[in-house]
DNA sequence: GCCGTTTTCGGCCCGACTGTTTTCAGTCG
């Protein structure tokens, strides 16, 4: 997916504009652009000309970008700026705190080219006396240079959010505060994550700051005022905290979950009524009167807008929704009635199916499917068709004994390299539910993954894709496919995608769950448990659904067991 | 370069912090 390179190419459009001192607001453009593209839920080599057109900040030059450099793999008006820059201002870049300014700066001094003649000019002293730049600023150039080898990739969610949390729990303890929210791109539920926000009110603003920089988690302060500081923890992940009033609390909250082309439509809606927002709240132009920020609902409140919930706000069509109040009414975790992909002790899970149906029922599930991986994945101790009978009859006996609870009896049946499957279809047909997934051989084409998924698919037994691109964040990509393939023929069989919760995994990914919806593809949110504890993360799996605009109708198994049942026998 | 329940031309979100400055430019989010 060209996706993310296209949005780096404009962004970089923009660095080079900088430089030159071209308009501002067509820098901007291309900014915005670019923040858009990265956030986008399709596959741009998907889009036709119109379709680019209706994404927010792409205009008809932009849009002959982006097909030029799908066709061509390459795009002139990029090249010819990269050509007209010396590749030594480009690089400098990078590091962060130098923009376009001082890097021209310091080329035109010293003809720099690289990082590496970056850090020994700054070690050598020869950055001092160039326009603007003493001591302390060199000393800053330094520590850039080494938080850019040490690099900052985005982070996984499932780690960020749990870190965030510890750093709410921490200063509550440390420091009086009101209100306190973890904010940003982890309260969108994005699956990848580059900073941590917070945002609070306290009766004692500075001991609330104090508290902050002192917490033991704090690497180094980036930068500390009365109101706003920012600093790095162990990992390397910026955290910024923001301290307001509390009339304010519901503008900076707003402000700092973003995202930033979000914020910007807002901002320019309410410039256009006479109104002006900002982090401390929305007031009136003409003579600066508050008129509301204690709470987030304000905002969407005064520009006429249904309040758009964090997980919507990307600037992809939800403002538009908001004013025609035609948002979607979100899935939550209560519609969720049952579990269709859990693992128990028959292959490689912790616990006995008893004790599986007893968490599930804790959570409020009223049926769970078993399914134990099949006879062809040794590693997890995947059963042979003997043992799958054995276990379909511990299940019936197990149902009789249950009131108000089912398990469903299933497998999570591995796809195999050469897209036959690891159960022949008489046995498959005696199964209630048929979970098929990859588990080997990732290394395929994008031809072969997309083929074997679609030979799984089109098995009129096979009810849905679990995990359908393999990924595990910060740990290996997905292999290769062809989504929008997939989904078409998810479509055209009637088999469900999943949208699996393990906080690592959330694949499917968010924007292609949005495209399943558009498609009609059903969606399953399922937890893959394979200890009993693991049914609470189910959240996780519910972030990504709202995320793809999902409501109840769309996702599988908010249906009844008895319901499902029935809807998963239509395909065969 | 984009965009339009005031506009197809003339606008374009808003503020904090730092370092180097005697009032602000640069950078970031």
């Amino acid at each position: 997916m060209k996706n993310r390179e296209i949005a780096r190419i404009f962004d970089e459009i923009a660095d080079i504009m900088e430089i030159r001192q071209d308009n501002i607001f067509k820098i901007r453009a291309y900014r915005r652009a670019s923040l858009n593209l990265e956030g986008l839920n399709r596959d741009l080599a998907q889009m036709t000309h119109k379709e680019l057109l209706e994404i927010p900040g792409v205009g008809a030059d932009l849009a002959a970008r982006i097909e030029e450099y799908l066709q061509t793999g390459s795009m002139a008006y990029y090249e010819q700026l990269k050509r007209e820059i010396p590749a030594g201002v480009f690089n400098m870049l990078a590091v962060p705190d130098l923009g376009p300014k001082t890097a021209k700066a310091i080329y035109d001094a010293l003809q720099i080219t690289s990082l590496e003649e970056l850090e020994k000019a700054a070690l050598d002293h020869r950055l001092i006396g160039i326009k603007g730049i003493k001591q302390k600023t060199e000393e800053n150039i330094l520590k850039g240079i080494q938080s850019v080898k040490r690099g900052r990739e985005r982070q996984p969610l499932g780690r960020m959010l749990p870190a965030a949390e510890e750093l709410v729990a921490a200063l509550r303890e440390k420091a009086p505060i009101e209100r306190i929210e973890v904010a940003g791109s982890i309260r969108r539920r994005r699956d990848t994550i580059k900073d941590i926000d917070i945002v609070a009110t306290s009766p004692d603003p500075a001991a609330v700051m104090e508290a902050f920089l002192g917490l033991t988690q704090v690497h180094d302060v980036i930068m500390r005022g009365p109101t706003r500081a920012s600093v790095t923890i162990r990992e390397g992940v910026q955290v910024d905290l923001r301290v307001v009033e509390p009339a304010s609390y519901g503008a900076a909250l707003a402000y700092l979950t973003g995202s930033q082309s979000h914020n910007v439509r807002l901002r320019e809606m309410a410039q256009k009524r006479g109104l002006k927002i900002n982090e401390y709240g929305i007031f009136r132009e003409e003579d600066n009167a508050r008129m509301g920020g204690e709470n987030e609902e304000d905002i969407y409140r005064l520009l006429e807008l249904s309040f758009v919930p964090a997980v919507l706000r990307e600037d992809q069509g939800e403002i538009e929704a908001a004013i025609k109040g035609r948002l979607p009414r979100l899935i939550t975790a209560q519609d969720v009635k049952g579990d269709l992909h859990v693992h128990s002790r028959w292959s490689d899970g912790a616990h006995g199916i008893a004790e599986l149906v007893e968490a599930a029922r804790l959570r409020g599930l009223s049926y769970i499917a078993v399914t134990d991986h099949s006879q062809g994945l040794g590693v997890a101790r995947g059963l042979t068709v003997e043992r799958l009978m054995e276990q379909q009859a511990e299940i019936r006996a197990l149902n009789r004994e249950l009131d108000g609870f089912r398990v469903l009896h299933g497998t999570e049946m591995d796809i195999r390299n050469d897209g036959s499957l690891d159960f022949p279809d008489e046995v498959l047909a005696e199964l209630e539910v048929v979970v098929a997934s990859i588990h080997s051989g990732f290394n395929g084409t994008k031809e072969a993954m997309t083929a074997r998924i679609v030979a799984a698919m089109r098995n009129p037994h096979v009810h849905i894709i679990a995990h359908p691109t393999g990924r595990i964040i910060g740990e290996r990509e997905g292999y290769q496919l062809d989504m929008e393939e997939v989904l078409q023929v998810a479509k055209e069989t009637g088999t469900a995608l999943e949208i699996n919760a393990y906080p690592l995994r959330l694949d499917l990914e968010d924007r292609y769950v949005r495209r399943a919806k558009e498609l009609g593809v059903k969606i399953a949110i399922n937890t893959d448990t394979h200890a009993k504890l693991q049914f609470e993360t189910l959240p996780w799996g519910i972030s990504v659904a709202q995320r793809g605009w999902l409501e109840r109708d769309d996702v599988l198994n908010t249906l009844s067991a008895e319901e499902l049942l029935k809807r998963l026998k239509r395909k065969k």
